[in-house]
Formats: C-alpha cells, sequence, structure tokens
DNA sequence: TTTGCAATGTTAGCAGTCCTCACATATGTT
DNA sequence: AACATATGTGAGGACTGCTAACATTGCAAA
C-alpha cells in the first residue's frame, strides 16, 4: 500500500473522522427516502452507505426523527429558492408571474416527491418560534409579495392578499399532493399539470377580481 | 360454575377465539394512527389493545401494510357517503351543492386527519384494477355528478366536466392538507376553512363560467 | 353423535431497528 | 506538550415485524 504523502486535494488523513457526516448522512438520506419512500427509511441503511456505524449519527443528530426534520428544512430553502427564480422570470404584478410560481411549486413537488410529503407531512407540533416564523413563511411570503403585486394593478387593496395568496396556495398544494400520489391516473389520466395550473389561476383570479369590483 | 344455557347476546363462548379479531384491530389500529400518526404506529400495540398474541394478526392480513390499505378502503367508503350527502342537501347543480361538498371533504380530513393522510398517501402503485377503479374514482364520480349538473346548468358542455371538476378537487384537497398539517396556523391563523372552500369555489366557477362563454 | 378438517388462536424465536453507554481516536487551543 | 472537546466505534437492551410449529375451536359430513 501506498504510504508516500499523497498529496490529493481530496485525500483523508484517517478513516476514523468522516469529516462531512452530518451532510453525508442528509445526503443518504435523501436518497433512501426518493427509492423507499419516508415510511420505511432506515437510520441504520443510511449509516452503511456512509461508512459509519449505526451509532455514529447521534453525534449529529438527537434522534431518527430530527434527521428528517433537517432534512424537511433543506426542502424549504430549496422550495424558496425554486419560487423566488420562478416569479422573477416574469413581469412583476403580472398573472404570469403568479402561475409560474404555482407551477415551479408543482414541479419541485414531482421531482422530489419524498421531500415534498416530508417537508408537509409532519402532522406534529411545530418547534414553535424559529423555524416556523422563519422558513414556513418564506416561502409564503415569496407568494404573498407577488400577490401584492398584481392586487396594486389590478385595483386591489394589500388587505386583500391573504384572500387571494390562500386559495391559489391551495390550488398548487392540492394539484401537487394528488400529482405525486397518482391520483390522476384513475380519474383523469393524461393531466398536464402546467395547464392545470394555469387555468385554475387565472379562472380563481378572474373570478376573484371581478367580485371584488362587481 | 354456571354451565346453564346463558343465554346473554354478547356471551362468548371461550377467549380462544376472539370472533371478530378483524375488525377489531382496525378499530384498534384506527385510535393508534390517529393518536400516534401512522408513521409510528405498531401492529404489537394493535394486539395489545386486541387482547391477541402478536402473530395472531397474520391470520387475518398478509402483513402491517395490509392491515393499513384496508383502513384506507374503510376511509374511501365513509368520505363518499358523506360527500353524497352534503351534495344531496342542495338543489341539484347549485353552486351551494358544489361548495357543500367541499365543505364535507374538508371536514373529513379535518375528523380524521390521520385517517386522510392514510387514503391519499400511499404514494405506491395501486392495486390496479379491483380498488382503484371502485372506490377510488367513486369518491370523484360523486363529484362529477355534481359538475355535470351545473354546467347544463348554466350552459356548459358535459366535455368541460373535468376541466372544472379537477381543480375543485385541488383546491379542497390542497386546503383539506394545509388543514391538517397546521400549515395556516404560522401564516393564516384563523382560517375559516368553510369560507375559504366557498369562496375559492365560488370564484373559480365564476371565472371558469365567464371564459367559456366569454 | 362422532369424527375429521379448516379456521383461528398461541408460544418461541430470528433478524433488523433505534437508541444508550462506555470507550477510542482525532482536532485544536493554550 | 498537554488538555479539553468533538467525533467516531462496539456491545447490548428493548422493541418490532414476521415465521414456524403447535393448540383450540367451530362446522359439516359420515
Amino acid at each position: 500500500m501506498d504510504t508516500s504523502s499523497g498529496g490529493e486535494e481530496t485525500a483523508k488523513k484517517s478513516n476514523y473522522h468522516h469529516g462531512h457526516l452530518r451532510e453525508a448522512l442528509l445526503d443518504a438520506a435523501h436518497l433512501l427516502i426518493a427509492e423507499h419512500g419516508p415510511a420505511d427509511f432506515t437510520l441504520a441503511e443510511a449509516c452503511r452507505r456512509a461508512g459509519v456505524s449505526t451509532a455514529a449519527p447521534y453525534r449529529h443528530f438527537a434522534d431518527r426523527s430530527a434527521l428528517i426534520d433537517a432534512l424537511a428544512a433543506r426542502g424549504f430553502t430549496l422550495l424558496t429558492e425554486r419560487l423566488r427564480t420562478a416569479r422573477d422570470r416574469h413581469e412583476q404584478g403580472s398573472v404570469q408571474s403568479i402561475v409560474s410560481m404555482g407551477q415551479a411549486y408543482v414541479a419541485f413537488a414531482a421531482a422530489e416527491p419524498a421531500l415534498f410529503r416530508l417537508m408537509f407531512g409532519r402532522h406534529r407540533l411545530p418547534p414553535p418560534t424559529e423555524q416556523a416564523m422563519a422558513e414556513g413563511p418564506g416561502c409564503f411570503n415569496v407568494l404573498l409579495e407577488a400577490v401584492v403585486a398584481w392586487l396594486s394593478k389590478t385595483g386591489g387593496t394589500p388587505a386583500e392578499q391573504l384572500d387571494i395568496a390562500v386559495p391559489l396556495w391551495t390550488i398548487v398544494h392540492g394539484t401537487s399532493h394528488l400529482l405525486i400520489d397518482h391520483d390522476f391516473d384513475n380519474v383523469a389520466p393524461g393531466t398536464d399539470v402546467d395547464e392545470l395550473v394555469a387555468r385554475a389561476t387565472e379562472a380563481f383570479l378572474a373570478g376573484a377580481s371581478a367580485k371584488g369590483k362587481e
């Protein structure tokens, strides 16, 4: 074996300490969950993939569920980025800008179904102030800003922003879930979700603004 | 001991055979899932509640996941009933009839969040023809009938039924998930979901029918 | 009624998982 | 160089899903 001073930039000085175990575990967990679903994801298997013992994760995460939480947090920051770039690809305050966000939302769910389920399926009392006030609304605020811009263009008032944004959220969130759970397959096979999001968003906005100025 | 012909209708002749174990296990599982969530539901605990050994369930279910599937099937028939009675409380083809169905959908999710998640979160290839073609669309067909009635009243054609029904589904499905995952809490606390469903449905139908006859 | 069989239950045990504890090894600060 | 700290290992306990062999009961034909 070569014991000379290996100068490779990726050289490990020892095998004992992993170096980036926390990230490696998250990566492995991400892959496993994508393959087998969140339910029968196994911490031990993630350890095997990362090449460490089954006790190692507990230096970085309180327990299995904390690792899953961390993965979900990762997903939220990723989703927020995607929404922002989708929104900024079109004129501020335009319907197209809002539609584009909705399509990006659904596309994210389609690309990362397991991660999406993880993020929104935690159904436990969330950690109250820190993450909840920062990350969760982080996504939603991107939408709110776009809706406020749209309202100012169509003669609405910022007070209505929730009345517009929340229904829009339900549309894309529902579409995402129905898509990744394959619920369209038996009922409306071949559904084009981009088209669906566009039509539903446009119709709702049309109906809402018509009622607003009735 | 009394060996006379005991005439009680609930009398058990022996303790060895449970008699209604399959139903008892489903009931116990239902309670446990409602308490602890579907993820960390434990077959062994359900056995304890039903008062049988941990091997007993395998006489009635292929494995743990088959029991969960049976529970989900139960949920679908229950939901279909609720939708039908909600729809039939109002005039056929009326917007109110459709709104009422949506509210019943969300109310079901709110009352049985764990069951709802189970039903729609199976994300595995569904058993192809039998259950999928019968139960799954069962719910959706109730909605489709109502939408066809509404279309015939507003001058639409039955060909548009999916263009109307699918977006409506996404609204109530999204609302349900966001509600039971407590995602409204950090963003729009105190949201009245009945109101939300009514406004979103009405606005969408208004916008869709306006575009239809443009 | 008796006898035999299928249905339904039990106990024992294997493999796998989560998690903890005591111990080993590397890192970095003074 | 020496210590404190961070990060890894190995062994083991408690629990779970599931299987296999055995026990009990209900039912139906002889």
